[in-house]
Parts: C-alpha cells; structure tokens; sequence
DNA sequence: ATGTCCTCTGACAACGTTGTCAGAGTGTCT
DNA sequence: AGACACTCTGACAACGTTGTCAGAGGACAT
C-alpha cells in the first residue's frame, strides 16, 4: 500500500516541469545536457530536479531512443562463486563500466537449458551484447539473440561453430608444454585425469597431454588416463587405485583446477606427494604454500575477461570483420612438484 | 549500418499481428496467455511469432506495467573475484532465478564513490530492490533509492544507520570465541591483525579479540596489534618484525582471509609455523592441506547471500515491519594451526 | 423479429522518455 | 517600419508494450 504509493510517487520529467513551471521536454534537454536552453531556466530546472530527487528512467529513455542502446551486456558464466569465473568477470566488469555499461549476469552450471533461460532473459532486456561461456551441447539456441543484432562472444571455450568471436586459453598447447615438462625430468609414464570429454577445454587439453607424449615417441595406456565429472571422495579414491595399480605412473597431469586439488588430496591419503609427480592446468591461490609446492600451467583468466569484453564493444560499435578466434597464452609456473624425478625410472 | 538495419528489424507485436492478419493486441494477449483468445486464432498468432522468432521487450512492458516491476535487483559487492563475494553472489542468484528475477552485479573495490555509481546505476535502471555491501564512510548516498521505494538490504556489514535490514556474520562473537580457543590453549600473549577499523567487520572482529581478552583477564599490548590495510611484501614484513620482537606473541588471530594467507607467509619466512599459533577469521579452500592445517572460524557466506536475498524479496513483495538485523552465526574449524600449545608458557 | 447476453476482437490511451517541428520573442540590419 | 535571423521554448508524436473500453457477431430466449 505505501510501498505502492512511493514506487508511483517517483518523479518524473513532468513533476519536474510543473514544480519549474516549464514544459517537460525543456527538463529532458536539461537533463540531457542539450544545448538550447538559457543559463537562467537551466538552474531553475536543476533545482527543481535536485528538490524532488528526480532520477531519469533508463528504461523508457533507451525505448525511446534511436539507437536502441540499453547500454548493458549479458555474462555467462559456469558458477560465479568460483574463482576463474569471478576474476573473468571482474575482468568484464572494469571494462564495462569505463563504457557506462552494466553487466548481466547469470551461472549456468555446465547445464545447456540454464543457459538457454539466461540468453532468453538476456535477450529479452535487450541487451547489446552478450559473453557466454558455452555449456557442452548444442549452441544453437545460445545464438538466439545474434540473428536480431545482439553481439555474441564465446569465452574459455571454442564451438566448432564459425560464426561467432571466442576468446579462449591456449588450452592444447599449454597442457602440451606442462606434459613435456614432466617428461624433460623424466618420466615416461605420466598419468591423465581431465574432466569429461564434452567439455571443450577438457578435450582440447587432452589432445595437448597426447601430441607431447607423441613428440617424445611415448605410448599411450588409457589405464592411466582418467577422464570424467567426479567431485570429491570419488574422484580420490579413483587416484588412489591408479596409483595402487601394477604399473602406477610416476606422475600426473591434472586438467582442472578442482581435480588437482583432489589429486593432492589422493597423494598425500597414499603418501607419495613428494615422490609422484604433478602439474595442473590452471593456477590456484595458495598453490606456492603447499608442500610441495604446485607447479602449474596458469591461465590469464583476467586477460581473456578483458579480451572479450573488448570483442564485444568492437562488434556492437558496429565492428563486422569475420568471426575472430583469440587464443590467450598460458604460463608454466614452476613450484615443486612438476619437477620430482621419477622414484623409479625404467 | 547494416548492424542498424538489424537490430531495427527486431520483431515487434506488430510485425507478427500483421503476418498473423491480427490486431497487436490479439498478440499481446496470445503472448501473455490472457484469456478471451480462441483457440485457432491463437494458434495463428503463436505460429506467426515463431516464425518472425518474436521476443517481448521486457523494458517496454515494464514500462506499461502497473505495477512498476522490471524483476531485476542490484546487487553491490566488494570484488566479484574474490571468493567470499563470489559465494555471496552466487545464493543471491540462485534464489532470485528461483523467481525470474534478473540480477545486475558490480564490484566497489571498498570506495565509495563507485558504489555510489553503481546504485545511481541500479536506480536509473529501476531495479525493484538492491542488496549492498557497504563500503566505508557516509553511507547516506547508498539509500537514494529507498527513498522512492527501492527495497534496500545490506550485506555482510551492518552500518549504525537504522531504518534498513541487514544480514551480517556473528563477527564479535566470532571472533572472541576464536581467541578463547587459542587462550585455552594455554596463549597469554596473543597478537591481533586485522583490516582498518573503518571497516565495520574488521572492528567487530577486533571487539570480538577485546572481548575474549577481557573475559580472561589479559592485558591488551598495542604492540602486538596491527589494525590497516597492508597488502603482500609489506603485510608480511610486519608480521616478521612482529614476531621478531623482544616479547613476541605466542600465538595469531588473524581477521581476515588475506591477512590470514600474508600471516602464514610471515610465519614460513621466520620458520615458525608449528612453533607460533594461529587462527584465522573465514575460512577459505585448501586450508586443510596446509602444513599446519589452519583453524578457522568459518563463516556461512551462502547463508548470508540467501538471507538477504529472501529478506530483499519479502520487502519488495510489500513486507514492512520495521528493519531487521539478521546474524548469521560463525563456525570454529579446527584444523591445528590453533591447537598449537605456547612454546614458552608464562 | 427483437432484445439480451456472451465471446471474441480491435481502437485507443498511457507508461516516461526523446526526436521533430513550429512558433514566440528578441535583436539587427536595411 | 519591415524583413530577417537567431535563440529559446513547447506541442506533439513515437518507441513497444498493456489496460480499458466499446463494438462486432453469434447464440439464445422472448
């Protein structure tokens, strides 16, 4: 009831006209800074405005405007709450807001409808562009808002779709170069656990830890290779038995920043975090204090946030060259345990 | 240009009233499931639609709308990137999904001006309601909206101003029951290091460290504590010549998950870390796998970020008893870096 | 045949703003 | 004095949608 009452009493561009005794459009060229209106009505105009505490309508200004601009842009993302999801989008969001633009955002979880639920809603606020981090599946209905003129660009992951800007990690080679890391101090037999193959970086990255094993003419036994969606005391205890195996591998690669955490926890339940190898693809905080320290392939999570979001002004300026595919370079960091040699080597 | 062409050829009722050979109304009312369409007309009408791939402007209707609703709310956090906020952020999401409801974020960095920004932002854009972590200082301009009926609930940080909800951790409490745990430890000599006492939870904490002394009769030595906003090199050194000192503490309350990670640095560089106490306010990932496991008090940040955002809902939806001061309690994790005995009892 | 009621549909105004245009008022030049 | 240019202001339509109301057409009872 008063709650009603207030929301209807916000002011606008007419209380202000009638409280400065001019026409409403002379507020709007006030509040526009348009020229054309004396220095004297200006003032009384402004003063009128700063005693009802009028704020202008952003919705109805860009319905009305030409341009169609809402000055606002959708994200995507897979879970906000983790860390390579928020510093991409700290990332977005610096630039945005140097343009005046606000960011929607949303996670989708890895899961194709949340996605699509998120575009539709995006779309239907009519942002000018969107930055989406594609679940596995069909991306078709994630380009829904591109066909009327929305600016779409892919992050952290590629769809074999042409059409579309990406922005992603060199995730093939940066895993290609962790894995012969581990081989240049000697190991020979060097475990794989990634996530699902579905997930685009997962696969890309596989690919990486197979061309270095090709590159050193060392074979590939998939019963040291993982490649699933486990979380926790699963994936551990997955650890545990390739590591319990006849033939354990000397060490590992670990594909996501959540299973290498599993795996040092699946090292250190079997006691062989300083005799078993590891490198993990992305970076973590914390990493450099754990015993031993975690070497890892680090991604430039805040480089590829910053990358897209600047793709995605470039193409709702107007920008219309063929789809770009920008690949971002990793960094191998070296803090310990990429560089146990092997305990015992063949 | 032909961007332009595109983005104006974006499908309105009336492009699908005239393919359906309606009126828009009919159109509106098919879209909106109002009832008094027939049947085969509204079949028409949906098939026209999809064929033109026709989405409602969610602004324009809003603007129609009686009820004033865009189903959007604000929310102002200190750093979307950090994990504390990423939590927070995601409870918010998912319980305003749950409703349909879209949620614009951004990060102010603890300046006030930027999250003065950002609610002008919030408010131009009619969100229905806004959630904020207060950064210091005047908080006065954080309240614009409310006066023309935006729901306001802050987070994480209760100011003395009254009139608006909160939902903040049990930091006093919290705190002090940390500093009981390392006193029943056998610790006389306990260090404080926390943020700058502007920040309101940083000075709870701090009362909350005062509080534990007190209740056990020890004496506050200003000289083991350290109240500011150091960050990395230079944090750590004032660590180290703290416990470099002629009478250092024998054991660390840290309060903050920043400071938390410098302490452990400072305690690895002195060589100190089984030998020197510790206790951390928040808890934050791999604290387990340290060497010592860090003791935490643990906040309940998903808990935090969905009280609020129910409290903002409940608000919005007419609800308006008088402001409420929800506290979320704090949990003691007990890992061994608190459970450390003093070296050199008293 | 006429009146009454109901179902379905469309015309129109309005939300708060900006774009367009015309007109009022002032000043300058012939 | 009259013509002209210029500055300033306001009336009005329009953006895409929904709320309101009136009317067309059919079914049914009288």
């Amino acid at each position: 009831m008063s709650k009603t009452e207030a929301r209807s009493r916000r002011p606008t561009l007419r209380d202000v006209a009638a409280l400065a005794g001019v026409s409403y459009k002379t507020v709007s060229r006030v509040v526009n800074d348009e020229p054309g209106v004396s220095p004297t009505l200006a003032e009384r105009v402004r003063q009128a405005s700063a005693q009802l505490d009028y704020h202008p309508d952003h919705t109805a200004s860009s319905l009305r405007r030409g341009d169609r601009r809402t000055a606002s842009i959708g994200l995507i993302l897979e879970d906000v709450s983790n860390p390579f999801s928020g510093a991409m989008y700290r990332a977005v969001e610096d630039v945005a807001l140097a343009r005046g633009v606000t960011v929607l955002a949303g996670s989708c979880d890895e899961e194709a409808t949340r996605a699509r639920t998120l575009v539709n809603e995006f779309v239907n606020r009519r942002v000018d562009g969107m930055i989406v981090v594609p679940p596995p599946g069909d991306l078709a209905p994630l380009l829904l808002g591109q066909r009327n003129g929305t600016a779409v660009v892919f992050l952290d992951r590629a769809p074999t779709y042409s059409g579309v800007d990406a922005v992603v990690s060199d995730n093939r080679r940066g895993a290609a170069r962790g894995v012969a890391h581990l081989i240049r101090h000697g190991h020979r037999r060097i475990g794989f656990l990634g996530d699902e193959p579905t997930i685009w970086t997962a696969e890309e990255r596989y690919q990486g830890y197979l061309d270095a094993l090709a590159a050193h003419d060392l074979p590939v036994d998939l019963d040291i290779v993982r490649r699933d969606s486990q979380h926790g005391e699963a994936r551990i205890q997955a650890v545990v038995a390739m590591l319990s195996a006849s033939e354990p591998p000397t060490a590992l690669f670990t594909g996501q920043n959540l299973i290498t955490m599993d795996t040092i926890r699946a090292l250190r339940a079997h006691g062989r975090e300083h005799h078993v190898a590891m490198i993990g693809f992305d970076d973590f905080q914390l990493a450099d204090l754990l015993e031993p320290g975690v070497t890892v392939i680090a991604q430039d999570s805040t480089g590829m946030g910053h990358r897209a979001a600047e793709l995605v002004f470039e193409r709702i300026a107007g920008d219309d060259r063929p789809a770009q595919l920008e690949i971002i370079p990793t960094r191998l960091i070296t803090r310990g345990s990429g560089e146990i040699h092997p305990a015992y080597p063949d």
